[in-house]
Formats: C-alpha cells, structure tokens, sequence
DNA sequence: ATCATTATTCGATAGTTCTAGAATTATCGT
DNA sequence: ACGATAATTCTAGAACTATCGAATAATGAT
C-alpha cells in the first residue's frame, strides 16, 4: 500500500461517526450489516449516513453486496489488514510490535 | 484508547503531508527531525508546516523537546502502538493479525 | 399498475481544514 | 543591546466536509 493510499484510508477512519460504522461492521461478522440496520445504531440522517458509508466504500475499506432491496454492507479485512501493515512497516521502526495480550496507551 | 482519541489520531495521520512528516520522525529513529530538518523535506512553507507538526502533537503522535533555540520532534511510539493496538482488537476481529514477513494489500 | 420499502442523490447551509504571507516570539552569539 | 536564526501565531481566502430535508431511483409485493 502507498503513502498516498494509505492517507486516504485513515482519514476515512478518522471521523468517530465512520469508525463506529466500520467497527459495528466488524462485530457483525460475516454477516455484514444492511445500511438500515446501521442506520438503527446511529442518531444520524439517513443521506447523512449514506455519506459516510460511501467514504468508507470509496477507499475500499467497506464492501457492499446487494440482497435485492437492502444493501448489505462488510469490513474488507484485506485492506484494513494492509493498513495496519503499513503503520508496523512505515511508521513503528519494529517499535510496534502489538503484544495482542496487553492493553496499550 | 477509547474511540474518538483513535479518530482523532487517525485523522492526523489521514493527511499524506502529515503521514510522511510521522513516517520522516519514525525513520530519524531516537534523535528526531528538528522543524527544519522537517522544512527541507517538504515543498509546504513553514506556517503550513508549524500546523501540521502541532496536528500531530495535539494528539499525542509526536512530542517536542527544545534544543535552545531548535525544536527536535520524535515519534511517540508509544501512542503509535496504542493506536495500532486499537485497530486490530476493535476492528479486525482476529482476522487482522499482522505477518511482517509478508507484504499486504 | 400501484404502493411500500430501501437506499442514494441533490441542494443548501454551517462549519472546518489547508495553505501561505506577514508579523511576532524566543533564544543565542557577539 | 543588537542582529541572526528558529519557529509560531495571526489573518484571510479557497476548498472541502458534515449535516439534513426533499426529491429520486430501484426493487419487491399486492
């Protein structure tokens, strides 16, 4: 993953309302989460909402797949598993290995 | 970390200008980049750059130490992995473990 | 066909961010 | 004290983002 991609997906993940979104799609699991059922875990406008999902779709974080009517939406663990790939590699100098086991800062 | 201290320092790094001043600071390793050593390596003038540094100090991702009249910034490796740490337990659900032998999406 | 449901797009507004030049502050050496 | 160097703050404009209501599109059920 590039610099510039890279930049592109954290800024998508840096808004509290994005992340929240993208983590309730994690807890979902395989499942995914249609854009109504999302819409029941956030006080924000549907157009509001379609926003936000859009900017996570747009950096391909977030896929979505049609079940006639609903779409449903999924974390894309390859990109996000790119990501934090990138900070280790990029930005930790071997500083970051996460002990999974501990809670950090 | 809680929530919204992680968007807040994701959106810090969402900036490529700020994302390659973090990756500079981790590559200076302990001695840190002093703001002009910075200034040299970006094309942004330098009350463009002092917003950019204070970005990434609000937010706990960089810290300063004065050098009489020079001001040396480093990486604070301990937010970084926080911040890692963060993304892999809330929103990797286990499927985001990292192999840095292995170069991802 | 018509209606209900699901979600997006459009249009508008309020607020924020990025950028840079000019002025300012702070520290040091002479 | 003065001048030089290092960096920040101030100010302002342009561009972007977030938010919402209203209108639109797409699909499925009756």
């Amino acid at each position: 993953m590039n610099l510039d991609d890279a930049a592109a997906r954290l800024e998508a993940l840096g808004n509290p309302t994005r992340l929240k979104i993208y983590r309730a799609l994690v807890r979902a699991g395989g499942d995914g989460l249609s854009v109504g059922k999302l819409l029941q875990k956030t006080t924000a406008a549907p157009s509001t909402l379609s926003h936000h999902i859009k900017a996570l779709v747009t950096v391909g974080l977030v896929k979505q797949t049609r079940e006639s009517t609903t779409l449903i939406c999924h974390a894309n663990y390859d990109v996000m598993r790119g990501l934090v790939g990138f900070l280790v590699e990029e930005c930790c100098a071997d500083r970051c290995v996460v002990d999974l086991g501990k809670k950090a800062a």
